[in-house]
DNA sequence: CGGGTTCTTGACTATCTTCAACGAAAGTGG
DNA sequence: CCACTTTCGTTGAAGATAGTCAAGAACCCG
């Protein structure tokens, strides 16, 4: 999951995913992984992509002097583990445990044995590509408040459970985590977060779950219309 | 071109490229545009992608506030258009003149036309996602020196031009182009390559051509190792 | 319940941006 | 080709935003 920009045209959702009609179970498996678990490290050699059916998932790239960015969050629907030169390029372990269907990097590579089933991977890739576009602007060009309220978003786009006016998006990652995703500290996430709760844009309930009371005012705010607030 | 990671493994040169082995000339075809024009603009249906020969592309996005993301610059080699669900998702204008090579969009959603322009062109799209990967630590993770030292590298490395001890690097574009590239603002850069100038580390020579005095200097830089301005 | 981790908040600092001025370079028209 | 205009780049000063450091509160887990 990427830091989109929303539209009218595209709801929201585009990012690396495969259409809902089942494709054939050739070459795929499905397997459960325990929070915590590595699926792959960087460097390790693509066997498969993972597509995320229940669950969340965490890439990460590091620098040798230990800064940490974290590439993209793997929620349902996202297609996990492209091959860069037929090498993983970050690493990936589990949030909250998660069933994936695996297919076999193969069908990505090569297109003649499933001719469908490689043409939809090859789709998800260029998805993938399109969002995170979208990112590169939030990452480069967005306030540290404008990140966190696009952030809470595109969550509440993606997986928010309707509360009539509201939407409650449950945040299963740690600060830090949100932190690295979006280019800041763990402390600024906090107060950025503290901000929307002061102005009723937001209720935190627990650490883990946001009820996004106004959505209009947190879309604007993602772009950046202070004026929303009021 | 991305900011990408330097490795030992890989030189440093992993983007969207297709292997220099001749392909076959079906679906292809070399094609002339002056400084200035529009290959295209975000929205437009993909009718090609293109092959970067000679000159410089840039890529870009806007937010309705008139800010702007430099999704990428576009030198010899670089594969330009992947589309998004059939558009493109990026303006793309010309530094300066450039050449490029055609291929037919139905060569990468079309595996059975020609599968080994397919594959290559899969692959780079596949070498794409890495390479963002690589600028999402940039954009979110490195200091504005590190940043304008990051640019300064990954351009001699792919187009700097050897002088004994040091490189020649070309800036064709401006420092807005830059600044909206690494997430800063044109008196940002502009502070940083006259901190560079004044290490020691390089020397501006007129405004678009940079001289790499110390090149493992600025490598270091570009990591955050501040020693070794020393 | 207790100990360790994570989160929040405050005070302070550093970095980067903004605003402004000036000079250099590039474009334009006579 | 030169004078004029405009754009672009550099630098300084001031301000804002986000980061750092530190302490206490909330949360989690055995």
């Amino acid at each position: 999951m990427y830091v989109t920009i929303p539209g009218d045209k595209s709801p929201i959702a585009f990012h690396a995913r495969l259409p809902k009609a089942k494709l054939k179970a050739t070459n795929s498996i499905e397997t459960f992984f325990k929070a915590g678990a590595y699926l792959f490290y960087e460097g390790d050699p693509v066997k498969c992509l993972y597509e995320v059916k229940t669950g969340i998932l965490r890439q990460t790239r590091l620098l040798e002097d230990g800064r940490r960015q974290v590439i993209a969050f793997g929620y349902p629907g996202d297609i996990i583990g492209f091959p860069v030169d037929g090498l993983h390029h970050t690493d990936c372990d589990v949030l909250a445990d998660t069933r994936v269907q695996r297919y076999n990097h193969a069908a990505l590579e090569n297109s003649t044995r499933d001719p469908v089933l490689h043409n939809e991977l090859v789709q998800a890739a260029l998805r993938e590509i399109g969002a995170m576009q979208d990112h590169f602007m939030m990452l480069g060009r967005k306030s540290a408040a404008e990140k966190v309220a696009s952030f809470l978003w595109v969550l509440s786009e993606r997986v928010g459970l309707d509360q009539g006016q509201c939407r409650l998006v449950s945040l299963p990652m740690n600060r830090a985590d949100i932190a690295d995703f979006l280019g800041l500290t763990t402390e600024t996430v906090s107060r950025s977060l503290s901000q929307l709760r002061k102005d009723k844009v937001i209720a935190i309930e627990g650490i883990h779950n946001v009820m996004i009371l106004r959505p209009k005012a947190l879309r604007g705010l993602s772009e950046g219309l202070d004026v929303m607030i009021a």
